[in-house]
DNA sequence: ACGCTTCGACGAAGCGCTTCGACGAAGCTC
DNA sequence: GAGCTTCGTCGAAGCGCTTCGTCGAAGCGT
């Protein structure tokens, strides 16, 4: 592998002439430059990394701690970290993945510690994160996806869950239901202060009352089975239901299992929107799904970009940084059928 | 952050003897190993990475080529590259990505004359594959996943897909199946050389053979509403079929459809059986899909096993090793029906 | 007691780059 | 034309480690 001392040698300059032209920090005469980048060719000249990084001190690499993928449908994640990976490569930087759990904060303290990384990206924060306070402590830069419990002067980007909700409860309004349901993730998770489900769950009944209408919502653990009881509970106690929102997907197979199973055309009996849904969830059911899909491609650039920002400047950027749903048009919306007793 | 001259200085020691108290190559005298560590304990010293690196001339890194996430409903992406991270971390070594498709050789070489990975994994390698190309000119060491059309001198990790049709088919006629429908994948795709499903098809026919029964198969879009129409078609040219086995998870939906449509009970009157699918797909559908799941976790771990044999070595590892697919027994299989005609 | 090996530790030379200070040549001012 | 700045380049000092050669001290056999 040739180095620069070779491209220097090859071309007549100083091993530090070639170290300006390739990284333009001082002005270099045109024709020498051209010399240069003629000898680097010629050779297939590619920087050292490690050289590189030990010399500057800067790594050009960031990490990303990263949960379990592939708990429910979820092609989300993956849409995150592909984007994530391109956008740094974009930038010049490399995507390390660091596969730690909530409960190895120390093992994030030590690879910090190793000049690795020169910023971390965090994956599914939860309330008090440890990952989060060793970051902090050995003053390396971070963007978290999700947030912490103490959020206002954490740099972080999210779905934005009222945003979503909000635009969910005004299609459904602006296509004429009143009756509208909430399926929410399970119990375990809400009480467990899951960021989504909490936040969710607010952002419904605020919504409802935005439009003087009454919330209905129902926790409901992950399984078709289990969202099939959870919409029959629904159908008994609201039988003017036309509208079910879903934030678990899962539970969603089990809202068609049953509609379907008690008749009810999917949309002109009940309308049926999945909410924060992975892609290409939609296209499982029939009718497809009618979707708003979590912009995970969106979080991984802007993730990185947010990052990067401290790493060039210092400064912090917005602490907080939000972005809603998608609509993913399907076929299971439709008008509110007429209220057969109002 | 502390480095070795701190804690060499901290423990009264030269540098190079805290250099092999750390790695171990040369031997210690017990004491001197404890005041070092105590040293290291106390600084809070991590070893910086890159130094390390350079001075080593091993980055202690493992790059990961690897393919879009998230088409279709696959968490096995996922399930592979944590596992691969996690195993890389194991052995000491860090996971990159490299969002490089089949066209972005160029990119491949460069990055591997950066000396910034000491081996790469290879995902969804296509027959002709110029990232391998450059890989073995750059003299990287490199393990893929699937295969390229010259897989003899290659390693190479994948799915067994012999052995995992074989499986099926041998579990289906166990339950006294004897007409038995495949659903492939696109004919593209099959005319496009995919391994999975050229490999698949073949397998197929061989299998069914092998037990003295007609092969029977189609090639399906990626699509639940084209999967229905193949099954239509299943059902219409043999009126007798009583197992259908999927390698298409979209088209699995649209078997379901057709065959609750029609009034067919699953399994009573055809058993269902998804092959290569992806964790969870199971239980999506109702009744529960029986599935034989493409193991991505084992094959992560062993595709580092075999990058880390090389690096270790330098010995060639068993060019091609192969993992058949796992059965998770779900509600879709049973006993054939008795042959309305036989 | 002598030379021999073995053990444990040290010093120094890199690894391939970045970056700082310096310096000759050329261009400017008055 | 003396003194100034500006431009383009060079040399050398690291960055924080690994690793090779070396060397004193202790342990061995005879």
């Amino acid at each position: 592998m040739a180095t620069i001392a070779d491209v220097a040698r090859e071309a007549g300059v100083s091993v530090s002439t070639v170290s300006y032209a390739l990284s333009g920090a001082r002005p270099i005469r045109p024709e020498t430059r051209e010399r240069i980048q003629e000898s680097m060719r010629r050779l297939g000249f590619q920087p050292n990394a490690m050289a590189r990084s030990l010399a500057s001190r800067r790594s050009k690499v960031i990490a990303l701690i990263y949960p379990q993928f592939g708990d429910g449908v979820g092609g989300t994640v993956g849409e995150f970290v592909r984007a994530a990976a391109e956008r740094s490569r974009e930038q010049g930087y490399q995507l390390v993945l660091w596969p730690f759990e909530v409960g190895q904060a120390k093992e994030v303290r030590n690879l910090a510690r190793q000049g690795m990384a020169d910023g971390v990206l965090v994956m599914e924060v939860v309330l008090d994160d440890q990952r989060i306070d060793v970051l902090e402590a050995a003053q390396v830069p971070y963007v978290m996806i999700g947030r912490t419990r103490d959020v206002q002067h954490r740099p972080s980007v999210d779905i934005d869950f009222d945003a979503t909700v909000e635009r969910a409860i005004e299609h459904l309004v602006g296509l004429g239901h009143r009756h509208i349901a909430f399926i929410n993730h399970s119990q375990e998770r809400i009480d467990a202060g899951y960021g989504p489900a909490v936040r969710a769950a607010v952002a419904f009944d605020r919504a409802m009352a935005g439009h003087g209408l009454e919330p209905l919502a129902r926790a409901c653990a992950e399984s078709p089975v289990v969202g099939r009881e959870v919409t029959a509970d629904l159908l008994a106690s609201e039988p003017r239901l036309t509208a079910i929102v879903t934030m678990n997907e899962l539970a969603t197979f089990g809202v068609y299992a049953e509609l379907q199973h008690r008749g009810l055309a999917i949309p002109h009996d009940v309308s049926v929107l999945g909410i924060v849904t992975s892609p290409g969830v939609g296209v499982l059911t029939y009718p497809p799904l009618s979707t708003m899909h979590a912009p995970g491609a969106e979080l991984g650039r802007l993730a990185v970009d947010r990052l990067l920002d401290q790493l060039s400047d210092g400064r912090h950027p917005l602490p907080n940084q939000l972005i809603p749903c998608v609509l993913e048009p399907g076929m299971s919306l439709g008008p509110a059928r007429t209220e057969p007793d109002a």
